[in-house]
DNA sequence: ATTTATCTTGACCGTTTGGTCAGGTTAAAA
DNA sequence: TTTTAACCTGACCAAACGGTCAAGATAAAT
């Protein structure tokens, strides 16, 4: 980790000085942002947004807690930053179902994408849990509108795969409801799964072979192929 | 509500002395202790251990704060006793799932007496959820001893039925982990589902029609019936 | 009627909390 | 080289925190 920032001595390496036009400082105040970014989305998951501390954020940030306060001005700006981050990433996933073909394909794609997203993410699912959990308070705006919208808009998809014969009569919310719990869930209960698993990670096999699973018994669950 | 507890001011209503053998004591130390065990469990639902407070705490349960502490010493105590409680209603539905039946029967009993579970007691899913995410530090124990020896005894009957042609091949896990989730989603992110249902929480025709679906989709996921 | 055991609670304590700030360092511009 | 703008941080603050306690109130036992 040769990082950009110089300690509090004078750095007099050759070339640490120009390069162009401020870089030096930008790039300084974008690697302590991402450090921070990245710590605070690991103490909020652990512990929601009451039981996280700015000081453990800044621990784990390797930076002084006024380090903190001078990039984001309170822990309730830190976290909406985060939070709009973590819905970010959701939209990517919602993004892969279209309806542009094969409906055991879409969701197939769909649920993978979920899957994928928990595992190499798990703490903006975890912080998403912590958020509804407590009922929502700073994104209830985001779920009635965006969130909602693209629901409702799956739903009609769904309902026209019904329509036209293509799967079996199942409420469309239901069917949602539950790729959200179980692709969420390898993230959210993780540790749960691990202990389970004799105490460790799921390895790369096994993660793959839960999310064949998982593909595998909600498709044909609603009857498809 | 005609509390058995008295205020500050001398009780003088007749019959409000003896009963038999201190039964009033005995039943102001209960009702206090369940308001504080009540308050207690919904706030660690919201807030998780560490962003719950003694304060809030007692402003629910309606007694000044000293007094949480007279029937529970810590916060961390009180805690663990619900904890408790919440272990002990999880193994309650944890019993349906007998192997004494017809393995489409069993399945169907188990999913809805823990729908069921969620939708009476969210606060004790969302705690738990809480619990877990947090890294299960008051529970490793056991979910690694009770809950895993639990689990495992029924991943040696669902791989009987597989053998037995009853079922598809499925990773008992797996559709255990699916279980799991989808049933607590409807408490844990009970919130996310009420704002997708126009902001009103679901009905009980709604939730029974979730419940069938729910059902439906996993036993014919894994091939039952 | 008196004693004893339990219940009640305002006031308090040491610690942790989110947040501030003055005074310093460093890098870029002039 | 000097000036300026941005970055850094130890020390600090008021509020909130978990927990304690002495003194009083109430109910059961004697």
């Amino acid at each position: 980790m040769t990082s950009v920032k110089s300690g509090s001595k004078q750095d007099t390496r050759i070339g640490a000085k120009p390069a162009v036009n401020g870089a030096h400082k930008a790039a300084i105040r974008q690697e302590n942002e991402e450090q921070i970014l990245a710590a605070a989305e690991q103490v909020f998951a652990d512990y929601g947004f009451k039981g996280a501390t700015t000081a453990r954020i800044a621990e784990i940030a390797n930076v002084p807690k006024a380090n903190v306060h001078y990039y984001f001005s309170t822990k309730e700006a830190l976290y909406r930053r985060i939070m709009e981050d973590v819905c970010d990433h959701w939209l990517e996933a919602a993004m892969t179902f279209d309806n542009s073909a094969d409906p055991a394909v879409i969701l197939r794609g769909y649920i993978e994408a979920k899957m994928d997203l928990s595992r190499a993410r798990p703490y903006g699912s975890r912080l998403w849990a912590h958020e509804i959990i407590r009922g929502a308070k700073f994104s209830s705006d985001y779920i009635s509108t965006t969130v909602k919208n693209w629901l409702d808009s799956r739903v009609v998809v769904i309902r026209g795969w019904i329509d036209e014969g293509k799967m079996d009569d199942i409420e469309p919310y239901s069917l949602m409801y539950m790729i959200f719990a179980t692709t969420q869930h390898y993230a959210d209960f993780g540790r749960q799964i691990e202990i389970f698993n004799n105490d460790k990670p799921l390895s790369e096999e096994q993660f793959a072979e839960a999310k064949e699973n998982v593909v595998k018994i909600i498709l044909k669950g609603v009857g498809l192929n």
